[in-house]
DNA sequence: GATCAAAGTAAGTAGATACTCACTTTTATG
DNA sequence: CATAAAAGTGAGTATCTACTTACTTTGATC
């Protein structure tokens, strides 16, 4: 007569660790997650958690798995349901600053297991996203020049890596403020410099000269 | 006659400790760097590094310290060293670049001390090092609009978030392929894009309309 | 309703880590 | 050159963490 908890079938605890995961890390340092901490949050003893998965990398590679399709899910969604390629970088970039603002832990997440020295399973998860997220950067862009509503000499890598950019330096303000309203309209004036750089193409040095 | 080694003084040993972590984080996670790996690496015993630190984070103090003091200095002798104010923001951008591509474990132990829970010391420090350098970004940028090199409706807050999302943005990169000469090369590639987005105001749509 | 595998508990274990301490070696100084 | 402080050693300790295990509870199935 210890417990009187319910016994759910592994599926729904596999679901549940991962998300304890996602909810630790919105405030803590995804380093310092412990298998105690992620079992306290979904009731139970750490132990019961190793019936579930068996090693801690095993839930990174879930957390990841997560992460990488809920945020491809909403991109794709995002980007095709606008007809101009433009307009559909717009609406990448504001989704997954939406993402990032719901689930503030996911880029630190991310961070972490890309820097981990050994090549886990989770480690080759996030890269994986990482290259997917590039991949549809670079269709769009290429799209998008092609159809002339970009400069015809625009790098698009560097376009892409400057996207990508982007969204890292708004987490670096959002680590410091911890503001995610701020984060959203940040993310917006950001945007703004980020498309006009798009549009022009590289510029003689004097636009307008002192008069 | 266990040992025929120098004793130093306090003052040498802690440069070491210092810079024994900035080597170490080059090629390991920073928050994996044990007192016993900084130790080794000084050629000393675990216990010795206690002598010359009282604990581990006020060495992590030391090592925001060195950043920040180099990081700034670097910065501040490059642009100083141009006249017009856009050349000195591109100086600022390489150099910092140079600065990562040198001593690729900064940016990573940067963000581990952001992202740390508690409000300790070293984290305040690097904190601070953000707000310097965000606070010369902004100055030069108005300086570079009152001039009219900018386009006068430039947001000059984004604009210093954007620089430093474009540094992130490489660190990423770099933490995925692991090669500084391609950082360099690329970090070149972005600055002509974010160029573009400074010298251009925000534009209309479609700029060169499909023929 | 008996049965048995899946799910959960509680108390482990081994290994790692930051920090301490009693004692020895080196170095500066009168 | 005696001496005392500074620097270093080596063997601690307490705590934490991922993972294990012997045993109990739950729930689906016949």
């Amino acid at each position: 007569m210890t417990s009187r908890a319910k016994h759910l079938p592994s599926d729904e605890r596999r679901a549940e660790a991962v998300e304890a995961v996602v909810e630790l890390a919105a405030r803590s340092n995804p380093e310092e997650i412990t298998t105690s901490a992620i079992a306290a949050r979904m009731k139970l003893t750490q132990g019961a958690l190793f019936r579930h998965y068996p090693t801690k990398d095993a839930i990174w590679q879930g957390v990841m798995e997560w992460v990488s399709d809920r945020l491809l899910a909403r991109i794709d969604r995002l980007a095709g349901a606008e007809a101009d390629p433009l307009a559909a970088l717009q609406a990448m970039f504001l989704g997954h600053v939406d993402f990032i603002a719901e689930h503030p832990g996911v880029p630190r997440m991310m961070a972490g297991q890309l820097q981990n020295a050994g090549e886990t399973p989770a480690k080759r998860m996030a890269r994986t996203l990482v290259e997917n997220y590039g991949n549809r950067l670079r269709r769009i862009l290429a799209a998008a020049r092609a159809e002339g509503v970009l400069h015809p000499t625009l790098d698009i890598e560097a376009a892409a890596a400057l996207f990508l950019g982007m969204i890292q330096g708004l987490v670096m303000q959002h680590l410091i403020h911890g503001d995610s309203a701020r984060m959203r309209a940040d993310a917006a004036r950001v945007w703004t410099i980020y498309r006009a750089g798009l549009l022009a193409g590289p510029q003689a040095r004097e636009p307008s000269p002192v008069p």
